[in-house]
DNA sequence: CCGCCTCGAGTTCT
DNA sequence: CTCGAGGCGG
């Protein structure tokens, strides 16, 4: 991947130069062709990383080349702009307003889905697309009727029988489809060339674009949602009979549209589609709603610039800028460095945020982020927030780029980042960090799942000195436990009793959270199935572990240097000593039930089984649980709040069944 | 050797 | 859930 922000610098670079030559010296040095080159490179890169976007770059000088390439368009009506309401109460009130002025009657809406793309008026004289204008400050903006020409669901020519109105100006929204996005940076991650940031971004900077044939290239998209001026025809009544209007001259309308009766029935509309819009193909920023009656919109009429029949309800922001206070550095179980970033706390989508992970030096080094940055944070259909990257415009001069410490923060012992790797290690086993995430691992709930053994009492643990290894937990009793703070005479008693109950969990689980390196879940169980006994395994050989189905090279070399080391060999030889079952049925030959040979794939919540459970019925009945969607699914079980799995199941046409299909499948088999 | 398929590891807030 | 990387079939 080329290197954004350097790539960035050194066409600025050479565009101020040729700028200075030109105008300056009048003594250019480089083609006209060559200059729009480098300038058109910058404004991609620029929209592909918005945080590059310097108040000084050639890019923003206003009436330089750039806006000096379109003509000004006047919209013959203004182009509305709308109040905003955040949430019902601010609904409640804005319908209030409405039904005060008609008259206390009810008053029906229409609800439409807010797109994130950029507004355009097109107009349309005896038919035919004659005109295109971005909406600009709402009078005038640039003229764009070339590139407009380039989008498909734009008509060039009405639909209509008979004679199509005189003039007719259509208001809509430009916007480029997620589908329509991920191809085009696919494609130019296939080229080389750095992918666009996000949608909106894409679309905008396409619309502008010099050439039309660059704008084709981005594959927009258009839906129309309001008549600006209506000559030659009569006016519809409503809204509603608008967009209905519009459908028949040959316009996408959006088909999510609703005509809601009461401003109940539109705050109904505002939860749905918030939980719904990660599932549409395109980016909405909230909603549209809209008195439907057209002449009770014009009794309405205006207040300042806002209508007073319309008001756009937005979703809350999923992304923020803030400060970046620090990043400080977690070691994981395996050693990892983890930087993270401490973050000036800020609200985004309803939680406050105030850490979110930075992955490793090289991500922080690629981004260029540095402490004390304004950096962007989204927190997108996932729930883990990221920071895309830093606001470069407001950066102090004297800041530094990140560099991870060349010494463990936990230990002190010095850090090693073997060539290839991404990520930094501290190898020094007894480093107190790591043991603190070993012992809190064996404890999970797909390890030795001891209910009570989480990360607070994990450190008060290996602080204390009560517990060094995994082996110590056995040996905990009543009094040791005592002599730690907040811990009373029952919690004691249930963690001991969850301690005993552990040791009847099998091989398959100790070895998982014996946290051998790419020795997971899957692996361990395969590992205990084949060798039974984990003294069969500590004296395999690679060959033999080779043997084994889906081992490879890396997890057989794995798995002979942890048994080759002598800490390790005698903590198992203590677990054996505490009464901890070492031992797991061998594999049975073929599987049999209902699911046998099928590979199943989990998502979502299911109504009544948990995640686990679920994956026990399908084990149970002979079929394999999997992690991801591929053709070799056989099935996918999908709950509520489904997400990128069940699109892919669709894309790749395997059927989709829910938690009933699942127990009567299975329960077919238990009778 | 490439491209798919999987697995492992880390992850934020309430 | 997503990313990176190991395993393995073509």
């Amino acid at each position: 991947m080329p290197d954004a922000p350097a790539r960035a610098q050194a066409l600025r670079a050479q565009i101020d130069d040729a700028n200075y030559r030109y105008h300056v010296l009048d003594a250019p040095e480089i083609a006209d062709v060559a200059y729009d080159a480098l300038l058109r490179e910058l404004i991609e890169l620029e929209e592909a990383h918005p945080e590059l976007r310097t108040a000084d770059s050639p890019t923003q000088r206003v009436g330089a080349v750039q806006a000096g390439k379109f003509a000004a368009y006047e919209h013959i009506r203004p182009m509305l702009s709308l109040a905003n309401a955040f949430d019902e109460e601010e609904l409640r009130a804005f319908d209030e307003r409405v039904r005060k002025l008609a008259g206390e009657r009810d008053v029906a809406y229409v609800v439409e889905l807010k797109i994130d793309g950029l507004s355009a008026s097109l107009r349309y004289d005896d038919g035919r697309l004659s005109a295109a204008g971005t909406r600009g400050n709402g009078s005038v903006g640039d003229d764009v009727t070339a590139n407009v020409r380039t989008v498909r669901s734009v008509p060039l020519r009405l639909r209509t029988e008979g004679e199509p109105p005189a003039h007719i100006d259509v208001r809509g929204e430009v916007y480029m489809r997620k589908s329509d996005f991920a191809r085009l940076n696919a494609r130019r991650l296939a080229e080389g060339r750095e992918p666009f940031a996000n949608p909106r971004n894409t679309a905008a900077g396409g619309l502008r674009q010099v050439d039309p044939q660059a704008t084709a290239e981005r594959s927009l998209s258009f839906f129309a949602y309001a008549v600006g001026a209506f000559e030659g025809a009569t006016p519809p009544q409503s809204q509603w009979e608008l967009l209905e209007r519009l459908r028949a001259l040959g316009f996408a309308t959006n088909p999510h549209a609703q005509r809601c009766a009461t401003i109940d029935e539109v705050i109904a509309c505002t939860a749905r589609f918030d939980r719904e819009r990660d599932a549409l193909d395109y980016d909405i920023d909230g909603l549209v709603v809209k008195v439907d009656d057209l002449a009770l919109q014009e009794q309405l009429g205006a207040v300042g610039k806002d209508p007073r029949w319309a008001i756009a309800y937005k979703f809350r922001a999923r992304e923020a800028t803030t400060r970046l206070l620090d990043i400080r550095v977690n070691v994981g179980r395996t050693g990892t460095l983890n930087p993270y970033a401490v973050l000036e706390p800020v609200q985004i989508g309803g939680v406050t945020v105030q850490m979110a992970t930075l992955h490793n030096e090289e991500h922080i080094e690629r981004k260029d982020i540095r402490i004390g940055d304004l950096v962007l944070v989204v927190r997108a259909g996932d729930v883990i927030p990221k920071v895309v990257g830093p606001i470069l415009a407001g950066r102090a001069a004297d800041a530094l780029p990140y560099r991870l410490p060349t010494v463990c923060p936990s230990c002190d012992e010095p850090v090693e980042r073997l060539a290839g790797e991404v990520m930094a290690r501290c190898v020094n086993w007894t480093c107190p960090a790591q043991r603190v995430e070993r012992i809190r691992h064996f404890c999970t709930r797909g390890a030795m799942d001891i209910e009570g053994i989480g990360d607070t009492l994990a450190a008060q643990l290996v602080e204390s000195e009560l517990v060094r290894d995994v082996a110590d937990i056995y040996a905990l009793d009543r009094d040791r436990l005592a002599t730690l703070p907040r811990l009373g005479e029952k919690t004691i008693g249930n963690l001991l009793a969850a301690i005993a109950a552990s040791r009847a969990r099998g091989l398959a689980r100790v070895l998982y959270g014996l946290g051998i390196r790419f020795v997971g879940a899957t692996n361990a169980a395969i590992l205990a199935g084949d060798f039974g006994t984990v003294d069969a395994l500590a004296t395999a050989s690679l060959e033999d572990l080779l043997r084994s189905d889906g081992i490879g090279e890396e997890i057989a070399k794995s798995v002979v240097a942890f048994f080759a080391n002598r800490a390790n060999t005698e903590v198992v030889a203590r677990l054996r000593t505490a009464g901890v079952e070492l031992t797991a049925p061998l594999r049975p030959r073929e599987p049999v039930g209902p699911l046998a040979g099928k590979t199943i794939v989990l998502t979502g919540t299911l109504p009544t089984l948990t995640r686990d459970e679920a994956a026990e019925l399908v084990t149970a009945a002979g079929g394999k649980v999997s992690s991801a969607v591929s053709k070799k699914t056989a099935y996918v079980v999908a709950g509520e709040e489904a997400g990128s799995k069940l699109a892919k199941a669709e894309s790749l046409g395997i059927p989709v069944v829910d938690e009933a299909w699942l127990r009567e499948t299975v329960g077919a088999s238990e009778r």
